[in-house]
DNA sequence: GAGTGGTCTAGACCACCAG
DNA sequence: TGGTGGTCTAGACCACTCC
């Protein structure tokens, strides 16, 4: 008449975790094999796997065919961001969503470009700037680069309208992506555009998207002035 | 004699994002039942389930109980990073990894500590100043705060030798953290620090970890100029 | 070679929530 | 309240990799 309710997995989870964090296993340990655990705690394997892949991807363990289960020494701190179209950022956050194209038209990619979608010849792109704003303020200024070879539809959209950012979101699903983050001065431009402070330290985020080996588009966003990333949780 | 060997999860996975990147599921569609697409598949509905938590993870589709499986409108990009222990960074990029603590001493919790903690009332808490070093220059400058209260082991760790770092993390295991980025002005201290000069844009990690409810630790790593983050994949 | 995690299946029941 | 995704089980086989 024990009357215990059946396990599942986050319960499996967190007793494994309760252990880790009380160094009953303590890091580098091996912890048993699944089917051990599974028959302590009284679950099919399978609810323990499950578990496991949980702590496994968050990186608190360490798993290998063969060679057990380890939990890892130098645990990393995993961090998930999600990027959402500018307007749905600025619409979530209370405020109102503006957009202003600054300037397109078809130019040579310049090296940087190229060295960004990892190709040895310029061609030619469509080159857009504009600017997002959050309550009539600066918010965003995007740089951006669309290889019209890929993606030809993008040049019968009204960009004073729709931004190339959403356009693309919706019409052009990407197979690879590649983003990174960093700090830059403001120069002349993005401080005019953003009303800051030439020299402004600013967070740019960079996307870079392909569909199979193709480029179809990278983007400089640059941030204004107080913007931070926030992780998830 | 089809001869077909098994699906795999991830061959039903690729099956479903070629779908939608081909639009033959557009974006807000609804797709059919798990159930029904392991039968046209030919596999069991588990199957088809853990594909669609790929797919659901990664953003593409949003999955409700009764409502089914849609393909996301607004496909966010989500990038998930890990931040390592310094010392490890350095040294797997191949750079010899040097560590100099600048000061350390018991003070009263400023505000901003206050707040990243979340508490109502100053603490006398352990404040440790830092520099990582790779090849001889500086990489982060790094300002932590640690509350000893949850913490009181750090108290007899030599941190002319280990780093609050690398103690931290081998020895008090965390249960929540918050993660953000930020860029940042150098100004006199971390500029002097990091061999720059004032006014440098400066990327800024900062994090902070809870044990349970009680604070750990909050430190702001400024990273020297040029540091990029890159997302995994 | 053999041990361990990874996956597939088939069936059952549960939990949430749109209609 | 019924349909759909979420999970659990038990058993089987596979695949990687350490010994």
């Amino acid at each position: 008449m024990t009357g215990r309710t059946r396990l599942s997995w986050t319960d499996v989870r967190d007793e494994i975790r309760a252990r880790i964090l009380s160094r009953t296993y303590a890091p580098g340990d091996k912890l048993p094999r699944d089917e051990d655990i599974a028959t302590e705690l009284g679950c099919a394997r399978t609810t323990v796997h499950r578990a496991m892949q949980d702590l496994s991807q968050i990186g608190l363990v360490e798993r290998k065919r063969k060679g057990g289960t380890h939990v890892r020494t130098d645990p990393v701190t995993r961090a998930t961001f999600d990027i959402p179209i500018t307007r749905r950022e600025v619409e979530q956050r209370g405020s109102k969503y503006d957009y202003q194209l600054i300037s397109h038209a078809m130019e040579d990619s310049p090296m940087s470009v190229m060295t960004r979608f990892g190709i040895q010849q310029p061609a030619q792109m469509l080159h857009v700037r504009a600017l997002h704003l959050a309550d009539n303020r600066p918010y965003i200024f995007e740089d951006r680069w669309i290889d019209t070879r890929s993606t030809p539809g993008i040049l019968d959209v009204d960009l004073k309208v729709e931004s190339a950012n959403e356009w693309l979101v919706r019409n052009k699903p990407y197979s690879r992506v590649d983003v990174r983050f960093y700090a830059m001065n403001a120069e002349g431009e993005s401080a005019r555009h953003l009303s800051t402070n030439v020299g402004s330290a600013l967070l740019v985020i960079e996307r870079t998207t392909w569909i199979g080996r193709d480029p179809i588009t990278t983007v400089q966003a640059v941030a204004a002035p107080g913007y931070q990333l926030t992780a998830l949780n």
